[in-house]
DNA sequence: CGCTAGACTGCAAACGATTGCAAAAAGCTA
DNA sequence: TAGCTTTTTGCAATCGTTTGCAGTCTAGCG
């Protein structure tokens, strides 16, 4: 089908075992049949094959990348990331789905050793440590955004204890002083770091934390749209909520927009990662960047380190943390000491809300 | 480093090629031979090397899916649906990030296919017909969601003219005459088609097709907030816009509310191809849902057939075409025959555009 | 001119599976 | 038990590369 060195050596007229050294440039060939085997090879339109070479050097070019789901921008953004640098070094991306489930992770992991792939960079579950830790033995691995806390592989993390003062300040500095929380499971490592970081800036800030202004729940819209209503049915409702649990932005904003609670006129809203369509919302919504093409990009170099470092490429150091950063947009305000109280109330009656039912949807 | 089908053979006492024929099950061992083989490969943990079984057979287990990014919701969920589905096949996904540029989609299509894919789904870019049909002829390859008119490969679309007419007479049914498009370029398959139910319905209901109101561009929010002014400047404004370009959507909707037209009451709107948070949306936005799992579905059953029937897989069928159906949310609103003159004007007079100057982002 | 070192090259054995062919074993009939 | 068919097995080649080893060639030197 194909051309095959065998074809190119037999052209060039010299045996299989030069023409792959030419071609390789393994430097034991002159340089005439160097470049002979080269110009012949390019005119015949050879390529080696990676398999036949994967099975001789047990290497396969390929790189994956295992993510649990597509739908998170971060994750985009980084699949997009890993993908561009990988394709410039000559490796192909595998990007793969493991869908947060541990036995898929598991399954995963596994056909992915046996396809011999170079390298790996996961965003670990967390249940498959073991696994992980036996796999690192056969292939470098990175773990990316969490951290596996059974194992002690290499891990490029966000800087969430960071990114969450850094947020929480933010407001604070615009005159908050009741902020709402929202925030992942306090099961997770993100969930913790990002309430810690919270509270450092309170306390900082001489704010006594109230625990009735953080919620944590699923990084899913609805938890958003519950901890919202709790938050903004509290006696003494928050003047700004910070929502730093991505998936959950689009149930707080429902329910302002159901309540008619402007923003940030009435209440000031930030929130953890960027979505694409941050920006084009009107007000457009800012955001504390935790900073994913940094993140896929060190993930990417650390993996590569290791990869050359064949075997022994640890540099000792076993987090790397990338810094967020603040992106001021449009949805927080500053707040004056006084109308602090004023939070919660829509500023006009709810006069519009004949169109809120919503109709069942038809086929 | 891993077990090999040699150790099996050696543990069994039996040779190399036995212990294949077992562990494949070509049915030309004995019962009992099969049963003890597969009992001692399960005990050493044997996997089979798809490298060396790659190098043997041709094939490699890899299915790539190639498309233009991650951004496009649709093509999340298509590469969702595709990966589960092949992964309980046994097969794994290779999902390749094309960026809708020629030169590196070609240089993918190449590294793929040395690679061994035993199959390909594609959006193709439409620049490279000539390098896929020379690669059909080694791979079995499904276009998806795009046509290239340069090859005759078999393709998996969505029913553009279908939907868009769908979309349309639903706006007309609510009372709508004057219609904006906006719609994706001309020079693209999904652009003309798009455009064309649109036409029909409009022809169909006896309604003058009015080139004002019609505007294509490129698939990016800044066309949509561009036409979106451009159709609210007309003297005569349409009552509802019917964005069938994806990406264009959030300029829409930053213009409006900017300018403060409420939805649905001064405009309705209907969007082609559904995003996560158009149903968290207030108000819910009402969509044409191309059906991107289904068209990921037949993608994978139509390349699944191809594999199977090695080398004729066609049926004949060059186009399949999935059906479009509506989702009615809360965007769009019945309006009266008298009451069309008042698109446009917002209804109460602009009296919070103090906060919309956009502070610049801060670092 | 002969000899040796060094630079190139080719032979052949891997890598880990699959598979055609022929030999061995087993089952059957007479 | 011989003779035949039918399973079942093993040998060895093969897929396309890489690579250790040994052999060939050239050049340089005396």
């Amino acid at each position: 089908m194909s051309v095959t060195l065998k074809d190119v050596a037999q052209a060039a007229r010299v045996s299989v075992s030069t023409a792959s050294r030419a071609l390789t440039g393994t430097g034991l060939t002159s340089e005439r049949t160097q470049q002979r085997l080269t110009r012949i090879a390019r005119e015949l339109g050879y390529r080696p094959n990676p398999i036949a070479r994967g099975l001789k050097t047990g290497q396969s070019r390929l790189v994956a990348l295992l993510v649990h789901n597509l739908t998170n921008a971060s994750f985009q953004v980084m699949a997009e990331v890993v993908q561009a640098r990988l394709k410039a070094l000559g490796y192909q991306m595998l990007l793969c789905i493991g869908g947060d489930d541990t036995q898929q992770e598991s399954d995963t992991l596994t056909t992915l050793v046996d396809h011999r792939i170079d390298g790996l960079i996961v965003v670990p579950t967390g249940k498959n440590g073991a696994q992980l830790e036996a796999l690192a033995k056969d292939v470098p691995i990175v773990c990316l955004v969490r951290r596996d806390d059974a194992t002690d592989l290499e891990t490029v993390l966000a800087d969430d204890p960071q990114g969450a003062y850094l947020g929480t300040r933010h407001l604070i500095e615009l005159g908050h002083k009741r902020i709402g929380l929202i925030v992942g499971r306090q099961d997770t490592t993100s969930g913790r770091e990002r309430l810690s970081g919270y509270v450092r800036a309170l306390r900082e800030a001489g704010i006594a934390k109230d625990d009735t202004l953080i919620h944590a729940g699923h990084f899913v819209p609805e938890t958003g749209a519950t901890c919202a209503r709790k938050l903004l049915d509290l006696p003494r409702p928050p003047s700004a909520i910070f929502v730093a649990n991505h998936e959950a932005t689009l149930g707080v904003l429902r329910v302002t927009a159901e309540r008619n609670i402007a923003i940030p006129d009435d209440l000031s809203l930030l929130c953890y990662e960027d979505m694409p369509w941050f920006e084009w919302h009107r007000p457009a919504i800012s955001i504390v960047d935790n900073g994913a093409r940094d993140l896929a990009n060190l993930a990417v170099d650390r993996l590569l380190h290791r990869m050359d470092a064949k075997g022994n490429g640890s540099d000792g150091v076993r987090e790397y943390r990338v810094g967020a950063r603040l992106v001021q947009r449009d949805s927080c305000r500053r707040i004056e000491a006084t109308s602090a109280a004023r939070a919660g109330k829509p500023k006009s009656a709810a006069s519009k809300s004949k169109s809120s039912a919503a109709k069942p949807a038809k086929v």
